[in-house]
DNA sequence: GTCTATACTTGGATAGAC
DNA sequence: GTCTATCCAAGTATAGAC
């Protein structure tokens, strides 16, 4: 039973789309899950809209905080794809997932909440633009593949949460661990390559 | 003004989707959208959630149908990444990503309909699959890739959807223009790699 | 700042005439 | 099969007491 402050409020609000989804954030329900009064979100955030904005807010930037710590260090791709897949068993087990998709779908169903939610992405792009050019060789296209990256892993969270099984994001995680070390020489090669221009075979 | 057959009032949800968004395509809107009675919605299928699940099988089966088509004779990487970004720009101009994008976020947020897009997703799971394992080398692991490029397509609708200006996407793609004539090369070292274990640099 | 009570709106769904 | 009329539930939001 959180605290009715601002801050209290927005917990509330976390928990509630968690635990119910955002069709069910309703301002009744986010009361009930906080143990406060309904009228205190108006109070406060003046709206419904108001609230899941903050709500929103919050969640993306603790998530972003720890990606940006998690991939601070690392300085190959062949470090890189574990990290990522242990922050997303991380994030799946401790329900963020299933917030941030939540709220993100909400999001694409209102046009008025898509405007903050591409602010709110900004960081993101850029956060996977300096990690692929500390990672990735030159002639990779850094800003395109950062993009391609961060689309990559909105679907993954989508997906997770239309199927609850996740087999296939699970798959797809696991071959990529299997298959990480192998990337270093393939990387090689692609840089070689770049240097001397290919002849044909 | 669609006739108010089963038929028509699919129809009519499609274009309310389309036009209002998963938010907006309630039961009212649906019909004056069609230009027909409201209650027969409840009379053809029971509830909204029903003519809803329709729509979506709809939707998806004209689209797989379209991609089907587009990727049956293409034999090479090379040639389907031109592909891909052509089906991409012509269901962006036709509305068709923002229906499957508005339809599947509103799945995302309702549960009972989740389990729904998860079955109308399979088909699109395997034509991914037979598609990856014509066009690249067996080394790649076709299920997972396969996976891979559908969910990522999934980020890339609803991403589309949430920056009506789609300038990253639109990157994106014209990048993958850019570079797919330089694939062949690369797939055969890749391909020759994967047959005579690679040395260390 | 927090609560109760309530106004107001919208939307799903059904009954029953035609 | 199609329409009118209506019921009912749920939700946002506000007024006003404490």
């Amino acid at each position: 039973m959180t605290k009715p402050t601002a801050q209290g409020i927005v917990d509330a609000a976390v928990a509630t789309v968690r635990a119910e989804g955002f069709a069910g954030a309703t301002s009744r329900a986010i009361a009930r899950q906080g143990g406060f009064n309904q009228a205190l979100i108006f109070y406060y955030f003046g709206s419904l809209e108001g609230l899941l904005l903050a709500a929103l807010a919050q969640a993306s930037e603790e998530r972003l905080a720890r990606y940006r710590a998690a991939v601070a260090g690392v300085e190959s791709l062949d470090a890189l794809i574990p990290v990522m897949a242990d922050l997303w068993e991380e994030d799946k087990a401790s329900g963020q997932v299933r917030v941030v998709s939540q709220l993100v779908a909400g999001a694409v169903n209102r046009p008025d909440l898509s405007g903050r939610i591409v602010e709110l992405m900004e960081p993101w792009f850029e956060l996977a633009r300096e990690t692929v050019e500390r990672v990735l060789p030159p002639i990779v296209p850094a800003r395109e593949t950062a993009d391609a990256i961060v689309t990559f892993y909105l679907g993954v969270n989508l997906m997770t949460n239309l199927d609850p099984t996740t087999e296939r994001v699970d798959a797809f995680f696991g071959k990529a661990r299997e298959l990480a070390p192998l990337l270093a020489p393939l990387l090689d090669m692609l840089d070689g390559a770049s240097r001397t221009p290919p002849k044909r075979r």
